[in-house]
DNA sequence: CCTACAACCTCCGGTTGCCGGAGAGTCAAC
DNA sequence: GTTGACTCTCCGGCAACCGGAGGTTGTAGG
């Protein structure tokens, strides 16, 4: 029978865990005096120590420690964990490529115009509407005659409050002429279909975001950085991607305060 | 100017994300009402949470993020940042390549006998002697009478605590006879070389360290388990092989109580 | 103008696995 | 008997928020 602080060297952990493994059932002492409170420890629960010890430099919590050495749903557990550990190479090297990246932008000096983060969008309905454009201004016309039409047409419709309307280019590539364009505004239960507009679900999806301030004209300097930013980082272009108008004309006189988020669907390789 | 709740679906954080942002100044709303406490942000402010939630996606702590979004010390914070990194991705896949051992065990039914485990051990200083043995059982001697003639040569010197006692094997292989060791047992402060006892420091190192009960006959095999298990979870075995004595037949009189310490010196390949 | 009700506020406690310290009692040796 | 090492039980802290209680404010509909 060794007492606590002989017992912690001859284990070397601290005083403070085996307390702290007592207090949660882990490792209890063979004896305490009720006196004193002074826990006292056997030779042999150094081998349950050593089984804590070995099952906790795996990464395992108490409580599944626990449940292990109890002998409590052993495979189960030890699946779960190998998932764990699985996910959690691929969070840690896919933050270490993201660091690496944003190093050589760093070295090369970049004004640092773009930031990309990933985002994960929730599912949600909205009306839509397709339309191939002479060009990117008559959106300005289109979108608030659309936006009339269709609450004249289903009337008590209601649009999420932040302004959820995005565009989806419909083509593979840029382009300033003849752009094929869906345009999408969240609403917060389905109407009826007709004259041109759709109502549908967009699922959840996970998407590379970029912030754009200021005219559309130079916004497909965003569009290719958001883009090269998923390819390098291992990321898959899942789906056609999606401008959505936060500040514009609507509210805003400046052009450079036009704000405008550019999100492109990914999937990790 | 909008609310929390816009702000907050706009740049999709959660309110009390901002809220705490906004407690630690990372990102202060651009109005705060005095009377009503509300605070109101302006869409530009979504940059710098776009920097913010790009540089926390990335894995930096909060104090880090605030110095990189400020501009302070940024090349430093990345250097340090990334070898944080790449020290995790070596954790975490050390970790997984240890729970698939255990589980590849678990497959084979072994009864697990053994338990590995790394552990840290500090700096220390010792008196040793070197001896070659007929057989095992020559320590049984051996042993307390090296101790009485060390304190004998050294009065007042004092032994460490918990018996760091342990012999080192300097045989490259395992044998039964003829068995070249050096025994070692911790003390508090050095005393005078001679008559074959030399004081040392042993330097701190790491250890894969399995514990083995019963007989000295049959520590091959844990010896055998504690070499083969730091092959298979890339260690490289860096000094000779220690074993360290818990409970023997100075305290127990049962041969199956005893209880020994291997450690094997290793270095991460 | 009144009334819902959603949105917002400020605390406060909890999460995980311990660590550090205060203040007080215990043990072994000189 | 006294010192000094050891141990005990709280209590607070860490990181980055989340959840909830209890109370105030904003806004839309009647």
């Amino acid at each position: 029978m060794y007492r606590i602080g002989m017992f912690s060297k001859l284990g070397r952990v601290t005083i403070k865990t085996l307390h702290h493994y007592d207090e949660v059932g882990l490792l209890v002492p063979a004896h305490v005096d009720e006196e004193t409170g002074y826990r006292y420890y056997t030779t042999s629960q150094l081998f349950r120590l050593g089984e804590i010890m070995a099952l906790r430099q795996m990464g395992f919590s108490i409580p599944e420690v626990s449940a292990l050495v109890d002998g409590h749903n052993i495979a189960g557990i030890l699946k779960q964990r190998k998932a764990e550990l699985e996910s959690e190479v691929q969070n840690v090297t896919d933050q270490l490529s993201r660091l690496n990246h944003y190093i050589q932008e760093q070295k090369e000096g970049h004004i640092m115009n773009y930031q990309a983060v990933i985002k994960e969008i929730p599912a949600f309905t909205v009306y839509s509407a397709r339309y191939t454009l002479p060009h990117y201004a008559a959106l300005n016309e289109i979108m608030p005659a659309l936006g009339e039409k269709v609450s004249k047409a289903n009337p008590g419709i209601q649009c999420v409050k932040p302004g959820y309307c995005f565009n989806v280019y419909l083509d593979g590539e840029y382009r300033d002429t003849n752009i094929n364009v869906e345009i999408c505004e969240a609403v917060t239960s389905r109407g009826k279909d007709g004259d041109g507009v759709v109502f549908k679900e967009i699922p959840a999806v996970k998407v590379v975001s970029v912030l754009h301030r200021g005219a559309y004209e130079k916004i497909g300097a965003a569009y290719a950085y958001a883009v090269s930013w998923a390819e390098q980082n291992g990321y898959q272009i899942t789906d056609n991607v999606r401008e959505s108008y936060i500040d514009g004309i609507w509210n805003k006189d400046k052009v450079e305060d036009w704000l405008t988020e550019i999100q492109v669907p990914v999937e990790k390789k």
